[in-house]
DNA sequence: TAAATTCGTTCACTTAAGTTAAGAAATGAT
DNA sequence: ATCATTTCTTAACTTAAGTGAACGAATTTA
């Protein structure tokens, strides 16, 4: 039995990109009483911390098939590609990069309950910059029109998303004033609190731009701290 | 007649901190015929991008009282202090600045048309930065309470609100990935190119931390750019 | 206006990051 | 399972930023 749901959902979240409807997130296993969450559930939860959802407006929202399982790898978005995408991770990783005199700048990362809206959706230009799946993911994939759609129907979404990119922003500043007053060697120790699972799941040189530097340098840093630490 | 009108604006701008509310911010002489703009006109000019307001709406506003005359070096909010105020930039600039192991570090400028909400404005903490006026400045000081009051009256208020902060986090974002991606002295080429009037108005020490560099490099560096183009 | 403080630059020296190259380890593809 | 590719580390060398100190210039303060 328990078996079951565990081949079930490592077979789930390995459907294949388009439309995915119902992904088990997890299987817990309570004095014999399985229990298990979809992505649907993940996504409702993380909703209802801002604001509480009719069963009329779960639907509403479920009807949108948002739901998406995106292979490691996987290119979501392209420089020079026009995208009215926006995503949200419900499991995995994705990331964000440039690719400037033909080397991958890494600027960010994006994990479970994290969103990203691409800057091209904003100014319908082409994109700067290349996102891609760090590791199997299931993500949202919501469009502007699915918004306006959503957003006439239940204002209060549009609520939810202004908090949400306030709270983001507020975020991003407290980010960007630590990067620019801290040492690279600084920048690491901090990730290591504050982001422990990113240094586990990103490669080394992903790491190493988002950090500003180069993966020689971070190689370096990781031995000098081990060094200090030694001794 | 002209002079009458330059002399008042120049003692307009000296009024002291608390309660302004008629400042000239601008005397034109059009073929002999005066105009002039206040500081309520730029705010509405600016509010006018986003949404159009009634006279019965702009009146609400300005019954706020929120326009404030500051002037140079004055600290707007300190480090362990609590605010509720929010900040808008008509005339002059602002920084945010840290103090760290007795160091000064500034991380951000805010001059004509930009505005800033201090961290601790949401989480209701006290803050972590200080703020003060790199030159005399004319802002809008608000607080969420006025917010609300004007956003129950028209809501409009509170959609341009969203709008603002999605348009400031694009923004935040580019710049952030700018910032990663490139070395100071990049940085520093940036900076001149996009934000010229900053290398101007504001010293070379808060500059450079602004850069992510201590005071002595951003000279070197200056001085090696210098050198590149004489040659 | 004079004295005091802050600011910007320069210099010599130290430390750390960038660069180039090479080899080992891990990963992915056939 | 093997081969090819990518990734990580190390090393030697170069370049640039951090540090501490000194000095003139600019700005504030009394």
């Amino acid at each position: 039995m328990k078996g079951d749901f565990q081949a079930r959902f490592r077979e789930n979240v390995r459907v294949k990109f388009p439309r995915v409807t119902r992904l088990v997130a997890s299987v817990t296993d309570y004095n014999n009483i399985l229990t298990y969450k979809t992505m649907h559930d993940i996504l409702f939860d993380f909703i209802s911390k801002y604001i509480s959802l009719t069963e009329d407006e779960k639907n509403a929202l479920l009807s949108l098939d948002i739901f998406r399982s995106v292979k490691k790898g996987t290119i979501l978005l392209k420089e020079g590609q026009k995208s009215q995408d926006d995503y949200f991770v419900l499991k995995g990783c994705i990331r964000k990069y440039y690719i400037i005199d033909g080397e991958e700048k890494t600027t960010a990362f994006f994990t479970e309950m994290e969103g990203m809206t691409p800057h091209c959706v904003k100014n319908n230009n082409k994109s700067e910059y290349f996102v891609s799946c760090v590791e199997d993911t299931i993500l949202t994939v919501a469009n502007p029109d699915m918004g306006v759609e959503l957003n006439t129907k239940f204002p209060k979404f549009q609520l939810m998303c202004g908090v949400l990119s306030e709270e983001l922003l507020a975020k991003q500043q407290i980010n960007f004033d630590e990067f620019k007053t801290s040492s690279p060697e600084q920048r690491y120790l901090n990730l290591l609190q504050n982001r422990p699972d990113l240094i586990q799941r990103v490669p080394q040189h992903q790491l190493a731009s988002f950090l500003g530097i180069k993966p020689q340098s971070l190689s370096r840093l990781r031995a000098r701290i081990l060094e200090k630490s030694k001794v």
